[in-house]
DNA sequence: GCGATGAAGATGTATATACATGTTTTATGA
DNA sequence: TCATAAAACATGTATATACATCTTCATCGC
């Protein structure tokens, strides 16, 4: 329900909330490998691929290769930082309607209690 | 990051995590309407329609009609209940990992936030 | 220099998710 | 009564997600 509330937000621009986060990695972190970028955002190296396939669509983001073959390095385009640019007052309502719903205290242990979730999922 | 963990757990009997939440439900419920299931699981209805696909391909849920040809009945199978039984111990395994590893008093504040979160969620 | 091994992604398949829209059945109002 | 609205689901389409497996390319031993 919460994912439904950001992707509604964001539905003028016609970004989904997954969308909106890796537009926002790819722009804080430049060009990345693809193989990096799956780890970062906690996905499936398959998902990435194709996830990465509407971003590519849209040309928001671009795909070049380096001297290893192997390698794909990620990296957004103009029209994709318009988008963001667009997306992130919309993002920053609805952050902020959870943010100030929840309250400093309960938010900020909201972060800690699913970063902690995080490093016990990946025990084993 | 967490789904994949239960995904993982459950592996073993051949559920999914949002598998095993639907037939907790249906066990602990009873037979129900298809809408107020969808309500309960904060499920889209056309998700829903789409997700009993394979409970049902797997004789795990029946669905029956009432007067109201409109109406769905949904309710678990005896082989339902079977392949919930031998969920359960999985789950709670990765369940109380991630209790104990929070700690009660996290645990709780986790789930009073949730909770707070989907209310947020639900205004406007 | 060449075969085995491993790294990096892509593809096949299946499930999960929801919006826009369509279909069927029931309720409602002039 | 009958047309219309509304309720309950289904379907078309698109995205999100991951496992098993495949392909391609690089590296490492010998």
């Amino acid at each position: 329900m919460v994912t439904q509330a950001y992707d509604a937000a964001l539905r003028p621009v016609g970004l989904r909330a997954t969308q909106f986060t890796m537009l926002s990695v790819l722009a804080k972190r430049g060009q990345i490998r693809q193989s990096n970028f799956a780890d970062i955002l906690g996905m499936d190296g398959t998902t990435l691929t194709r996830n990465l396939q509407p971003l590519l669509k849209n040309d928001w983001i671009q795909i070049d290769r380096e001297e290893d073959q192997r390698v794909r390095l990620i990296s957004i385009t103009k029209p994709g930082r318009q988008v963001l640019d667009d997306a992130v007052p919309l993002w920053r309502q609805v952050q902020s309607r959870f943010v100030m719903g929840l309250g400093d205290e309960q938010w900020s242990g909201f972060l800690g209690t699913l970063a902690t979730a995080v490093d016990i999922a990946q025990r084993d």
